[in-house]
DNA sequence: ATCATTCTATGATAATTATCATAGGGGCTT
DNA sequence: AAGCCCCTATGATAATTATCATAGAATGAT
């Protein structure tokens, strides 16, 4: 039964839902496993086989490969809608990142193989998926050289506002990451992160209190950000 | 006629033509188009609209984006059976970065909207371009990660193999592209490319013919590419 | 409640990279 | 042939960022 479906309204936002008709959906439904992780906790490691195809029903993920020297670097901040398994889905057998918890988060998982029949059989469906796919990879690539572009401070501006205005829609929120991750994003060390995030409070650009941040004077920040 | 169809041999080989049955193809083929790009001649500019599928038939290019002050920044080099514009293609309507050919090439150009359409109709093919589409930008985000974790030595270390290694399979090979574009790939300035290009061959890593370049000391090339 | 660990914070100094200046060579145009 | 622009090249210096040291606050574990 489709109203009994709670993931209707999810699944539906997503675009590529749109391929499937209502016994179809409901198949999809009864097959979905929905799991909760709270904040903070490993949803997928480095290595992991690929079973499963993921997305992100509520929440916040950040995708992060550690190196050899046991560093962590983020590839990305992941919002709901978006996979969670993006990256290597359709093109390998395992994970080469993990993807970790920034917010209590529920993850959607259906199995990997039968997505795939679905995908193979029909034509509207695979479609929407590349659609999907194309959309998220060219976000992280562009969003990757925008990052690379700058300096300290315009990354960390840009970073700043990539919460306040992409995310969370609001100019006083609360950081989901830490000041080691934001370094961990950007590619810079954590002590510079916070002594940029010091200059900008004694600038009056930002408030600080702990995790909380107010974007006080945005225009300012956006001229940082696009480096000025 | 699919033995006067001179781009089986290319097509095939390129994995999501196993889609479609012979006649299919030739259609395809009749269909396409093929134009050959000098070394250094713009494929595709910033801002078009996108109306082709297209990928790589022969030669080598760069994908790049030019920021607000004038400078170029190297998204990626592909090779042949890369897509040209694999990154926009079904995600957006204009080009937001520039294609231009690093040695002569050779482009096919399908019509988007008939390759679109097909895609929608057959499962198969459409699945068979999303893998082929994730490979690609999962290998684009993967080497930006690689090339943003390294230091400058190491940053030119990795080009330097990439090309011996991976591109011409061979440790004495013509460079592509000039000291200027190694450092729009790795986020550097042109003189310190130069400067650490002379390093290595102080340093007896490699001899420097111009654009020709050995990899006389690949061990050694390898560590410093690893961060050593 | 205490201890250990991580996070935030700041300063001093070292390492890395960019910028500026200068110069020769090669190709292209007029 | 002369002039111009781009590429390669190197040195000196400035700017940027990392590293090391230190410390209080917050968090989690026992």
């Amino acid at each position: 039964m489709l109203a009994n479906c709670d993931c209707v309204n999810c699944e539906l936002k997503s675009a590529f839902f749109q391929s499937f008709n209502e016994s179809e959906l409901v198949l999809f439904c009864n097959r979905k496993v929905e799991k909760a992780y709270p904040k903070g906790e490993l949803i997928i490691s480095e290595g992991d086989e690929i079973k499963d195809f993921t997305y992100l029903k509520s929440g916040l993920i950040k995708l992060f490969k550690t190196n050899s020297s046991g560093k962590d670097q983020i590839i990305t901040i992941a919002e709901p809608f978006d996979f969670v398994s993006l990256l290597s889905t359709f093109s390998d057998t395992h994970y080469n990142y993990s993807v970790s918890a920034l917010e209590d988060s529920v993850i959607c998982s259906l199995d990997l193989k039968e997505v795939k029949k679905f995908a193979m059989e029909n034509g509207l469906f695979s479609f929407n998926l590349m659609e999907k796919m194309s959309k998220t990879s060219d976000k992280i690539i562009l969003d990757s050289l925008e990052i690379r572009n700058r300096h300290l401070r315009g990354k960390v501006a840009y970073i700043l506002l990539k919460f306040g205005i992409k995310i969370y829609n609001s100019m006083v929120f609360e950081l989901p990451v830490s000041r080691r991750e934001i370094a961990e994003y950007i590619g810079m060390t954590t002590e510079n992160v916070i002594r940029t995030l010091s200059e900008f409070r004694r600038d009056k650009l930002i408030r600080i209190n702990g995790k909380e941040i107010e974007i006080m004077d945005v225009e300012t920040m956006k001229k940082i950000s696009s480096f000025g």
